[in-house]
DNA sequence: TGTACATCAGTGAACGCGCGTTCACTGATGTAC
DNA sequence: TGTACATCAGTGAACGCGCGTTCACTGATGTAC
């Protein structure tokens, strides 16, 4: 009756994790649609024909990479957005998110980057519906706000999109400010934040 | 004298181009770092070794197709940008300027998108120069606005990523709904005219 | 204008190599009784 | 608890194929005199 796996399904889930591992570490340095099976399977250590009791395709671990590197994001971003307190403490939470799950998953990012307008159709398509929901949940967390009093929905779906759109950008140049000094991170978080600012700015007189 | 080419220059920059040509032909349903060199000769029709003619690898062809993308693009940015009238009518001539480069010319469009974030080191680090051109040439003109009166050279610049960003966001839009009902170039057209415009009033606002 | 030689864009054969996928298999784990 | 059978994650050999690069070549174009 207990929830614990049998240890069959346990070392399979161990495999899938080491595919999903080693495929993340190969696509540092290109892209998915010229990583090879058997380059995966070398790196893992298992038999190349290992790979089909896991995945279909290529493509197909593709799609489970973007479901690992986004999906633990959206209730980080959501209870961020939400936080009460005025627009300048927002903003430099937000930035601090980025800043951290960056630092903290940087080839995850790296991968959405890359594969968001990638050569794989069907990893393009999970990641567009990933970013869709991102901007459903800030719309629906702006909404909320007194500053949306009188904007049509699909303003604040604009709003939103802005953000979302920002938020991607700031990460993928915190990003290329991992491997170099520490001062150019600095820099990219003042930016991030100054172009936040500006657009909170334009919010607050979208009505005027 | 003359400054015609030779026949033998003329044709060595014909086949140089059918390369470009194919290339970004096949480049719409893949990334630059799957594609194979005797893929783009087969296309061109013309032996493998007739690639090393004109190109050293695969790479160096991307870089050329940076330059070839891009580069037409400057003055027209600049002439843009530099348009005197009020903001709304600037917004509109940029939007108009997007959507019609992306409608002349969707594979270089997409190609760009596709490698900016992409897995081939030198053409991303092409395209990063190209970008940074423009946020330049786009700050050289904000700054001699009104507008900017007050403003520090940093946050000129802040504002000019901010506009480049959003042109490459919505560039890539229009590209998605190329392939769509006519209707949904007029959305896009609509967003990306809203967005340009609530940065606007950001700006406007900026020194409050 | 004509001739002899140089240049060089494109050729075609050859190479060794890694690719994705198939198939029948093995042996540890799971299950029914 | 023990036994007999089922499941299935991972194996290893084999396949046909396209890859990037090398090399010596051909023949049209260019140049010097």
């Amino acid at each position: 009756m207990s929830h614990t796996l049998g240890a069959r399904q346990a070392q399979k889930q161990k495999t899938r994790q080491a595919f999903l591992d080693a495929a993340l570490a190969l696509l540092e340095e290109q892209s998915l649609s010229s990583l090879g099976l058997r380059e995966v399977t070398r790196a893992v250590g298992v038999a190349p024909t290992a790979f089909y009791r896991h995945f279909r395709s290529i493509p197909d671990l593709g799609v489970a990479l973007v479901d690992e590197a986004l999906g633990s994001l959206h209730p980080m971003v959501r209870e961020t957005v939400s936080t009460t307190g005025d627009s300048e403490e927002r903003i430099s939470r937000a930035v601090e998110l980025i800043a951290h799950y960056v630092a903290a998953h940087p080839s995850h990012i790296r991968f959405i980057a890359r594969e968001r307008h990638g050569g794989v159709q069907p990893v393009r398509e999970a990641i567009g519906g990933q970013l869709a929901r991102f901007a459903e949940e800030v719309k629906a967390t702006l909404a909320q706000d007194p500053e949306a009093a009188g904007w049509s929905d699909d303003d604040v779906l604009m709003l939103a999109r802005l953000y979302v759109d920002q938020m991607l950008i700031s990460a993928s140049l915190f990003l290329e400010a991992l491997e170099r000094p520490a001062d150019e991170r600095d820099r990219v978080a003042r930016l991030a934040t100054r172009q936040l600012r500006l657009i909170t700015i334009g919010r607050d007189h979208w009505l005027d």
